[in-house]
DNA sequence: CTGTTAGCGCGTTCAA
DNA sequence: TTGAACGCGCTAACAG
C-alpha cells in the first residue's frame, strides 16, 4: 500500500486513457456514464487519492495561504487564528503559520520562507517594531496578495482589516470623563503601531472635545515588556498631577501595570481606574482585571481577512487586475467586568 | 516580475543544457568553475529561485510536517507549538496546523485533510474525548510517521514524548501529605487519557505508600468544561469526609474549581489547598492560583518530538526499516507559586 | 465520447 | 566536463 494508486495505473488496468479517467473522476460531462462507473469503482477499490503535490505544481498554485503573527500566545491572536484556520478549511486551503516572536528578523526570514514556498497568499499582523515594509512590498511582484489585520502598516496602498481604535478610545474616554476623572493617562504602545496612533488620537480629541487641555506629559509608551510597562507607569505615577484613570495598550500591559500599582499600594479601580484594550477571556479569572475592556473581535477580524484574501485569489485566477485596495474597520464596543463575581482588594 | 526565472530559461539564454544549469547551481564538482559562475551571474540577475513545488512533487516529499493541536489558546500547547515551529524552520520544513477543539471528529477530519497534502509525518496531541485510533493507525500505510506528545493514546505501538505524571502526581501527593493533609481530593481529567491514568496511578501510590486508605469517592473526573468541573467539585464539597486539599487536572481545571469554591466562602488554600498541573504563566496574575503546580515542560516537548520526527524522517530515505519505537518521558516538576508578590484573600 | 500529445520545473540517469 | 532523454502525476488542447 505504500505506493498509492495514480491515474495512469487505473488507466492501463482499465485499457483506457489517462486523461478518460482524469475527467471520469472529474464528472465531466462528456464521459460515458459506463465508463465513469468502471473508472469510480476500480478508483474506490484502489484507495486512489489524487496527488495534491502533481496538481499544484501543474495549476501553479499551492492552495496555501501563510499566516504571520506575532505572538500565539496572546489569547487574541490564537483566537484570530482559528478564525483563520475554519475559513480556510472551508475554502479547502491549508496553512502555514510562522509567529514573528515581535521580531522584525524573524518577520523578514518568514516572508522569505512563505515566498519560497509559494503559498497563494499571506495574512499578516505585523511584529511590534516593523516599520519598514519591503518585505511586504516586494511580494506585489510576486503577485502573492496580502492582507494585513489588526497590527497593521499605517500606509495607504495596503489591504486590511482592524477595528477602529480612535473611536474605541473616545468610548473609553467618555466613560472615564462621565465617571468624573479629569487627570487621565495613557500607557500606549509603540508609536510605529498604526493601533497607537489612532489611541493617541482618540485620546486628545476626547480631551479636546470634553472641552479640557491635552497634557503630553500623561501619555508614555511602552514597548509592550513588563520592564517598558513599569518603567512609564513609574514615570506617571511621579507626576505631579496624580493620575486618577489609566488606559493601557492592551490587557497585557493593564496587568503588568496594575500589579506595579499594587506593590505600591495603590487600589485598583478605586485611586486608579484600569481600562484596557483586546478584553481577554482570562481577564475574568485574574486578581484585579481593569474594570473595562476594548473588545477587539478577534475572530471577525480573522474572518474577514480570510475572506478578502479569498477574493483576491479569485480575482487573480479571472485575471482582472486589482483595482482598489479593501479595507474593513469594525466598531469596537467597551466590555465591562461586571460580570465577575470575586471582588478583590 | 510575475514568471519566474525557471531553470531552463536560465540554460536557453547561456546556450547550455538545462541539467548543466542545475548541476551548477547545486555546486556539483564536475562542472566547470567558468560555467558555475556563469550560470550563477544570471541566476542571479534574473532572481531565479527553484521552485520547491515542483522539487517536492519530484522528490515525493513535500518537506512540511502537520502538527495536530486541541487548543492553541491553551498556554502550554501555544508554548510546545512554537517549539516545533522553531525546530522544524531549522530543518527547513514547514508546518500545517490543524486544531481540533478537543473534538475527535474535526480530528479525524484534519488527518484526513493532511494525508491529502501529503505531509511528510505528524506531530498530534490528541482530542480529550478520542478513544479510536484508527485514523492514525491508517497512516501506517502511507508510511507516514507519527510522533504523539503530552496527550498520548494509551496503546504502546506508537513514538510519543510526555511527562510523567504519575511520578508527577505523587510528588504533589507527597507536598499534600507531608503538609498534614490526609483528606485530598482530585478533579481528574477524562479517563481515557493516559495522563488521566497516570495521575489516578499516581494518587493511589501515594495513598497506598503513606500508607492511608484510598477512597475512590475522592476522585472525580471532568470533562474539561467549565460545567463538568463545577459538577465535580460539587460532588467533592458535598461529601461527608471534608477534603483539606484538592488536586485540579490543569491550571484551567484549578481555575474554574477555585472559583466555585471562592463562590461558596472556601477560603482557597486554607480551608482547602489547591495544586494543578502545567504551570501556566498568567497564574502569576491570577486571584488565587494554586499552591504549585507541575511544569510539564511545554517548549522541551515540542523539541523532542520533532527531534523524534525528523529522525524517523531520515531513515525512511535511508529505507531502513523502523525497527523501534521512540518514547521519551520527561520527569516534571513541582512549581511553586512563591513569586507571587499579591496576596489574595 | 475518447485517445494522443504536450508540458508544468526539476533532478537524474546514461551517453558522449 | 557536458548534453539528451526521461519521468514524477496530472490536466488540457487538440484531434479524432
Amino acid at each position: 500500500m505504500k505506493n498509492l494508486a495514480t491515474i495512469t495505473e487505473i488507466a492501463q488496468k482499465l485499457q483506457i486513457s489517462a486523461s478518460t479517467v482524469s475527467r471520469a473522476l472529474h464528472d465531466h460531462h462528456s464521459i460515458g456514464l459506463r465508463t465513469k462507473m468502471r473508472v469510480r469503482q476500480l478508483a474506490g477499490e484502489l484507495n486512489y487519492e489524487p496527488n495534491q503535490a502533481a496538481i499544484r505544481f501543474q495549476q501553479r498554485r499551492t492552495a496555501t495561504i501563510g499566516v504571520i503573527l506575532p505572538e500565539l500566545s496572546e489569547s487574541f491572536f490564537s483566537a484570530a487564528f482559528s478564525a483563520i484556520e475554519d475559513s480556510s478549511f472551508n475554502c479547502n486551503y491549508s496553512i502555514f503559520l510562522g509567529q514573528s516572536h515581535d521580531s522584525e528578523v524573524k518577520e523578514k526570514q518568514i516572508v522569505e520562507a512563505m515566498k519560497a514556498r509559494r503559498v497563494d497568499g499571506l495574512i499578516v499582523s505585523i511584529a511590534k517594531n516593523t516599520t519598514n515594509y519591503d518585505h511586504f512590498e516586494m511580494l506585489k511582484k510576486y503577485d502573492i496578495p496580502v492582507v494585513f489585520f489588526d497590527r497593521i502598516p499605517n500606509i495607504s496602498d495596503i489591504h486590511y482589516v482592524n477595528c477602529n481604535m480612535e473611536s474605541g478610545t473616545l468610548k473609553a474616554m467618555n466613560f472615564l470623563l462621565k465617571s468624573g476623572h479629569r487627570i487621565i493617562g495613557m500607557i500606549n504602545g509603540p508609536e510605529n503601531l498604526f493601533a497607537s496612533q489612532q489611541r493617541m488620537e482618540g485620546y486628545i480629541k476626547a480631551m479636546k472635545s470634553h472641552p479640557l487641555k491635552f497634557d503630553p506629559s500623561l501619555v508614555l509608551s511602552s514597548d509592550l515588556t513588563k520592564e517598558g510597562t513599569e518603567k512609564a507607569m513609574g514615570q506617571l505615577l511621579s507626576l505631579k498631577r496624580k493620575i486618577t484613570a489609566l488606559i493601557a495598550f492592551n490587557d497585557y500591559v493593564a496587568l503588568d501595570a496594575i500589579q506595579f500599582a499594587r506593590e505600591r499600594n495603590i487600589r485598583i479601580n478605586e485611586d486608579i481606574t484600569f481600562v484596557s484594550y483586546s478584553n481577554m477571556p482570562m481577564s475574568y479569572h485574574t486578581a484585579c482585571p481593569p474594570v473595562a475592556s476594548l473588545e477587539q473581535f478577534p475572530y471577525q477580524q480573522g474572518e474577514k481577512a480570510t475572506e478578502i484574501l479569498m477574493e483576491l485569489l479569485n480575482k487573480k485566477e479571472s485575471e482582472s487586475p486589482i483595482v482598489s485596495y479593501k479595507k474593513i474597520t469594525l466598531e469596537s464596543h467597551l466590555a465591562f467586568h461586571k460580570s465577575r463575581l470575586i471582588t478583590t482588594v
